[in-house]
DNA sequence: TTGACATGTTATATTTTTATAACATGATTG
DNA sequence: CAATCATGTTATAAAAATATAACATGTCAA
């Protein structure tokens, strides 16, 4: 698997409200599929369980058998590669823009002082 | 456009390694659709301008119309809510995991040191 | 050991996304 | 102003994701 192909699994694996309500869900501790279904009742048991195998393809979710029982984990380290890889970079890069209206606001800013201080004749 | 909304277009407009593939391409600037369509020789001009009306829904594409020409810019600022909702606090359990793995092996250090100084008997 | 229970598997319908084709428009340039 | 160029629009085919149903398996507990 490809590090892309794992990017793709991520990103889409995060793109589905429903799956982000599972992360949340098991943010804390690890719950079974049966409370999982309980806590998405509009949904029928086998999408949870597609949605959970989403996510384990994904490596944000890893399965733990216990008896009859399914606990699933979440495992936050993916979310470092994404962080490393997509969201610092590009944060950084808003921060640049942010900085660049500011100065482009100051710039106008001493544009208009200066157009009061020596008013330019009309054309 | 409820939050939930929003957080799903960028998840999903991120999730295609074509797309985040363009916004590499204009991080350092922005670039006429055509000049897209020249580094992505792979795929149909048609293609390329779905690809950017999703980042454009998703809000991390902004356009500028010049004459006959359509300028993209990245918008990164979108990429500041994914850091801070979804990013951010699940790298910080990704750290939590890393500190209870830590604190694991220490256990189990300890627990074999103790076994070295006091031999259980063999049962 | 038998019945209820939690989960797993396979199949399929529906919807959405991705890729392309064909045609259209409006700007630039000689 | 006519030809070319960059882009836009609409339609459609193909692939993938989502939701559900029907049936299967292994576990626990009385």
């Amino acid at each position: 698997m490809s590090i892309e192909d794992k990017f793709d699994a991520l990103f889409k694996s995060l793109s589905h409200r429903v799956r982000r309500r599972i992360l949340d869900l098991i943010k804390d501790g690890p719950k079974t599929t049966g409370a999982l279904c309980d806590k998405l009742k509009e949904l029928d048991r086998c999408t949870v369980m597609q949605h959970l195998s989403v996510l384990e393809k994904a490596g944000l979710l890893v399965v733990e058998r216990r008896g009859r029982e399914r606990w699933n984990h979440l495992d936050a380290l993916p979310i470092h590669d994404v962080q490393k890889r997509w969201i610092g970079p590009y944060a950084t890069q808003a921060v640049e823009m942010l900085q660049d209206l500011e100065a482009l606001a100051q710039t106008v800013e001493s544009d208009v002082q200066r157009t009061v201080d020596q008013p330019e004749r009309s054309k």
